[in-house]
DNA sequence: TTGTAAGCGTTATCAA
DNA sequence: TTGATAACGCTTACAA
């Protein structure tokens, strides 16, 4: 907002037209001469005018832009969506508004009143660990506020969700490691209130029962994990208490997975020929560590470019929230590495 | 945007009250008796009023929004930096629109317009790597705009820049790899038109000659390494065409340097008994590969809450532009682990 | 082909 | 203590 940008009206003052003329001729509006249009737009380029985009905003309710709510900047999944939201909002000429909440519910509540005060055209959200009342969201669709969801989503009537196959990345995982010939398998699960972790441990537990191996409690650990360190200590302990030693890992995401690693090297297992480990996102480092790190690759990307369209076709009233009743789902892919090849016969 | 939003009018029609009386009781102004105070605050509570900050910005050529370019989300360093951003951005209730580059020249300068569009209150600037004329810069500058550039600074009158000592770091990485008995140093440079760069080089270089090295030129290689591939096959290269194998590496990033890990154990090399290897950045990935990477930690966090402060200190006219004659320049620490630790003795 | 006036939501100024 | 009015920059009926 610098003092001394050019508005329509020093234009229209300096060519002795009005404001109005201007509007017109610098959007090609018809009914206005040649001349004119062509002698408003050389004064614009010279007066270098740039429309202003609040003035815009309150004449037209509509803000071109979108506010992005999501847990954490600094992650390797959630940093490629908000790539893929950038990339989809850019090229349809949208903002993107972006806040962390740090996986707080207070600032994801006081985030969305800020969007809601600059009139955002509309959210995307993945909601905090913190978040388990939703309240707050489900308010915002019946006032018809424009919402899609992604990765973390909500069982709220009405959302729009956009999320990965979760459960069957996880069978896919723990068939992989049944067939190399894993038997024991521990899965590593996420906090309790994500859908994804339950989708994820449902398959896992399903893939064990489809291939007549026992699902044991205690081989299925909650681990609300951010950090290696955490999924080491865990482990750790599973490794000195259970009873029946573990030959497998499945972790809910790939720090838990290298988590476990660590604590099966320090063990003195070795890797995979004792244990087998597989992890959830195909995080970059998957392919630097030694061994490198079976995944399941979660198109993060793509997930945001999706959300992103949607939402955008939503706002544009290309189509119609009733159109989605049953979520969008994107499909996972096992990347096979070393960390669970066993070298048979 | 919703239909239906309550507004100050609103709330003036339900009470028989002006909208100024309503604005000034809404902000305790002096002179609005307690009891209308009192039942404005009640209707607009009840009604859920919310000021339409896009009113207020046209109101105030103020848009208490920032604006952030940035080259990739997808990169640990960046990602770490926006969450600086976002939280002191936050804490002083400034919203942050994003918008990466993609190393695009064209899209940075696309960004400005918008963002200038858009009245945001100033400009974070890392530039792209294509950028080699600051011109598009310098005009804002010039125009009064505040920008605070970080990381990637440009070397152009009355640019504030938030950076981290590169050199310092380089010359710090340089001299540990000495101090383990490396003689034959190669560093991995990045791009050249970037001053991080340059930097970077010349702390490596320095550092040769105060221990009484030579530098050779065939061991600096300019690699605009994004990825470990790259790096690698540089690496490789480097291993089969240098007559005089060399002993160490000093990556210009991790990536680099988990690069020339790979190609040097696919050569046959030890590390760090053979080769030692030090990375620039200390991602998170360091301390999970094998052997975990040296690496110089770049306080990224620390770098974008500072350029944060810095930039809204500007805007809020805490401070003057003027006052910057010389970069902020930001501590970095040497993270040494297993890669360059050479066993002696 | 162009101009006038009203309005988007808010607040500062002046008047009552 | 409150109200009327104008203005921020732009668009759009409606009028000319």
């Amino acid at each position: 907002m610098k003092i001394g940008q050019a508005t329509i009206k020093d234009i229209a003052r300096e060519l002795n037209l009005s404001a109005s003329t201007i509007s017109r001729a610098l959007k090609d509006y018809p009914g206005i001469s040649e001349e004119t249009k062509k002698k408003v737009k050389e004064v614009a380029e010279k007066m270098n005018y740039r429309p202003n985009a609040i003035a815009l905003s309150l004449r037209k309710s509509r803000s071109f832009t979108i506010g992005v709510i999501i847990p954490e900047v600094v992650h390797f999944f959630f940093s490629t969506v908000i790539s893929g939201i950038e990339e989809v909002a850019f090229s349809r000429g949208y903002n993107v508004i972006l806040t962390q909440t740090n996986e707080k519910i207070e600032r994801e509540k006081s985030s969305i009143n800020t969007m809601l005060s600059n009139q955002i055209d509309g959210f995307m959200v993945s909601f905090s660990k913190e978040t388990e009342d939703f309240e707050h969201f489900s308010k915002l669709i019946e006032q018809g506020y424009p919402i899609v969801f992604f990765d973390r989503v909500p069982d709220i009537p009405h959302a729009i969700n956009v999320m990965v196959d979760d459960y069957q990345g996880a069978y896919d995982a723990t068939s992989h490691l049944i067939s190399q010939g894993y038997q024991k398998i521990v899965h590593l699960s996420g906090p309790k209130n994500l859908k994804i972790s339950h989708e994820r441990a449902r398959g896992y537990t399903d893939a064990l029962k489809n291939h007549g191996i026992p699902v044991r409690p205690e081989y299925i650990v909650e681990s609300a994990v951010g950090t290696p360190d955490e999924g080491k200590e865990i482990t750790k302990k599973l490794l000195s208490s259970l009873p029946d030693l573990p030959d497998a890992f499945f972790g809910n995401n790939d720090m838990a997975a290298v988590g476990a690693m660590l604590a099966c090297k320090e063990h003195g297992l070795r890797v995979p020929e004792d244990v087998g480990i597989v992890g959830f996102s195909n995080w970059q480092f998957c392919s630097m560590i030694d061994p490198s790190l079976s995944s399941v690759f979660q198109p993060g990307f793509a997930m945001g470019a999706k959300a992103t369209e949607v939402l955008l076709d939503i706002i544009e009233k290309k189509i119609d929230v009733d159109d989605f009743n049953s979520p969008i789902v994107l499909e996972t892919e096992l990347m096979v590495r070393n960390s669970s090849k066993r070298i048979f016969k």
